[in-house]
DNA sequence: AGGCAAACTTGCACATTGGGCAACAAGTAA
DNA sequence: TTACTTGTTGCCCAATGTGCAAGTTTGCCT
């Protein structure tokens, strides 16, 4: 998607070695166990730069929910074949499929688990997952009939990701030493979460 | 709500007064315009205390759309007739009704504009939005025939509330000085909107 | 009522942070 | 190549976050 000059590249690409610096730093000392000198230093940058990118350390660490692994350029198109027409609905339940692969999956249990420890966290993994809200968005406009019903498609999308942190709660159940335990069922597979949440958002809740 | 003694009115009348000083003067200054200094000298506290509430400014102006206006300690209970036995989803629907005050929705229209120019409000903005489903999931749980079925509570209000967000940029249509005209029909009134939001949570997308 | 315990407020000190500015370096387009 | 745009860095300083300890208010129990 978008341009992706060899300029957007290495943004990206710093962006990516930012976050994952904090990201790393901020499992192994907890999150406020380090600070932003130590998070570029690893990353290779100065301080400076950092706070070109991001606010503070938080948005950084939250920032790798978005970030792919391996091959940063590798485009992570859905693929999807137009003649199968599918309904918008179906397109976000494939393109969550694709996005929350086991990786990412234990990315956000991470980062989870941080959240609870540190609140300040939290606001910035809600606005990592309305980016990424944007991005399925957008995505599913270009599969679209066409542009009409750009409300429509708001709606929709704002319906599915809303269920997004209901479906993760279940399916991490994350725990800290001394949480309560409650008598609900163990944590579910996500696939299977899905599944049970789209039919709601299929044929009402 | 909750416990609710005399320390716990202070408590919220101190957050109250702080949110109220840091609203406004985001409002005539900007984002930007003004220290957390200013904040407290308004308000009538110390830096310190305002620490003590909220880790920076952003957090404080946002949290302007959780306070009510006049006399803070008047209970916003929803005073639903148990009788009704009213399905999950339209108990939600009253909630938000009854909480989308035409004086919330002007709060909110501010701090989206303010957000547009100052993105880093956006995270908080979204987390005072969580907030306010997790205070609705918990009346909801008051109105519901019994305990079980936590999951799908929670999965209802995430998908609910994940609508409100497109619902209010549908209701506000904030737009900012050389923004691009769209073609999309003018601004919506919220009640309206509600009412088609909840016809296809109702019945499906 | 009296008094103890819990907890809110504040000042102080200090390390950390954010961001404007200007210089330099790297990518882009002609 | 040359000119232009844009990312990176250092410098600097106002602003911020937070532990600690003292002072004050509230809650509760006898």
């Amino acid at each position: 998607m978008r341009p992706h000059s060899l300029r957007d590249l290495k943004k990206e690409a710093t962006a990516h070695a930012l976050a994952k610096a904090a990201f790393e730093l901020a499992l192994e000392k907890g999150l406020d166990g380090f600070v932003v000198e130590d998070v570029v230093q690893r990353a290779g940058y100065s301080r400076r730069t950092f706070a070109n990118y991001f606010s503070c350390k938080e948005e950084a660490v939250a920032m790798i929910a978005m970030t792919f692994d391996g091959n940063v350029d590798e485009d992570q198109e859905l693929h999807i074949d137009l003649a199968e027409r599918l309904s918008p609905l179906d397109v976000l339940h494939r393109w969550l499929q694709a996005r929350f692969t086991a990786d990412l999956l234990g990315k956000v249990r991470e980062l989870f688990t941080l959240s609870r420890r540190h609140p300040t966290l939290e606001p910035f993994i809600l606005s990592v997952l309305k980016r990424l809200q944007a991005g399925a968005e957008e995505e599913l406009r270009r599969y679209s009939a066409d542009g009409r019903d750009i409300v429509y498609t708001h709606l929709l999308a704002g319906a599915v990701f809303g269920a997004v942190l209901p479906i993760l709660d279940g399916t991490l159940k994350v725990r800290l030493p001394g949480d309560p335990e409650d008598r609900a069922p163990d944590a579910i597979p996500f696939e299977q979460h899905l599944e049970t949440t789209f039919g709601y958002l299929k044929s009402g809740f």
